[in-house]
DNA sequence: GTCTATAGGCAGATAGAC
DNA sequence: GTCTATCTGCCTATAGAC
């Protein structure tokens, strides 16, 4: 694997567990074992160049991920029940989230940072859009399907950070149980 | 009004715009317009114990203002209809959702400091415990009138977050169309 | 393409005068 | 109780050798 892509791979990483200004150059240079000369040869212009080639790669990571899920089950309600336990799963057995939620980077740069807030927007569409072809094909209509994965993209990453807050997977599991009730109820209208 | 009310009043505000760690000491002290010395006679422990009276303090304003409405309104529908167009109001007049949120502090500091991240969960426990309560008086039974509480608390909280990353209000108009709907079918199980 | 050395600035925190 | 002056350490970024 070349430099480039491993800076990439691990800063990602980081950038998610600690957001933007809490992981230094200096953290992220000890973790790949380089030196910042290497770093500023691939990135140039610092360290928001490096934090938009990693939404970049998150965009990626998040469409082989959650697609795989959306395409091996047959609807929207067995699909983001596989998704969701997932994520209690790995929150049970790692204590975090890395991996399904940019939360923190959001908060901090959406405001500061027009290319950034590019990229996570773009990232949060890509989610809901995945959402929304399966609620299509499950049989809703186009504008009904949006206002139902955006509820979704919304209600998970709620839940996500209620579930750091109390260090708990309850509010995931609670969720994982409201959830296909919208589902299924809302298919009744 | 004296000075150390003062430093919450304007810390809590900033904070909650710009995260904990991305506001500094010396743009609190000039906010304020008073000086390092002071600031740590109020505040021996410096930053996080100021951080921790902030978010006691926006437990306070958080219990007069949702308390407020959904005392006002009769039903959880209507209260929690009246609170969300409240944000979006101010959502769009304003351009932020300070007041409302603190989902930057949570992301950068409940993995990082225990206080803090108590200090968080008390302030999503209290407005549950709003939701819930009025939902009991609505006629839920207990349990399921915790599960529609944390599920507002959650899809509300990532509606903040989905307006402020796309600059827009749509995400919480959605979610006002959609919210209400869970709260009436859910009545008729 | 990677390294070391260093610049220049700002962070949080402290000491002691008044 | 508030002030100024100052400390130490970390931050991002750059320069230039190899």
């Amino acid at each position: 694997m070349d430099t480039k892509s491993l800076i990439i791979d691990i800063a990602t990483s980081l950038f998610q567990q600690k957001g933007y200004i809490g992981v230094g150059l200096n953290e992220i240079l000890k973790a790949c074992n380089i030196s910042k000369g290497s770093l500023y040869h691939h990135f140039p212009n610092g360290k928001e160049e490096l934090l938009i080639a990693c939404l970049q790669s998150l965009n990626e990571a998040i469409t082989l991920d959650i697609e795989e899920i959306f395409k091996r089950y047959p609807t929207t309600y067995e699909a983001s029940h596989a998704m969701i336990e997932k994520m209690i799963v790995h929150f049970e057995t790692e204590g975090t989230l890395t991996g399904y939620t940019f939360s923190s980077i959001v908060s901090e740069m959406a405001s500061l940072s027009e290319p950034v807030r590019k990229a996570c927007s773009d990232l949060y569409n890509k989610m809901q859009g995945i959402y929304a072809d399966k609620l299509t094909a499950d049989g809703f209509a186009k504008e009904k399907a949006g206002s139902i994965a955006l509820m979704m993209t919304a209600s998970i990453e709620g839940g996500m950070m209620l579930c750091l807050t109390q260090k708990a997977s309850e509010p995931l599991k609670v969720i994982l149980q409201v959830l296909p009730t919208i589902l299924k109820e809302s298919l009744n209208k």
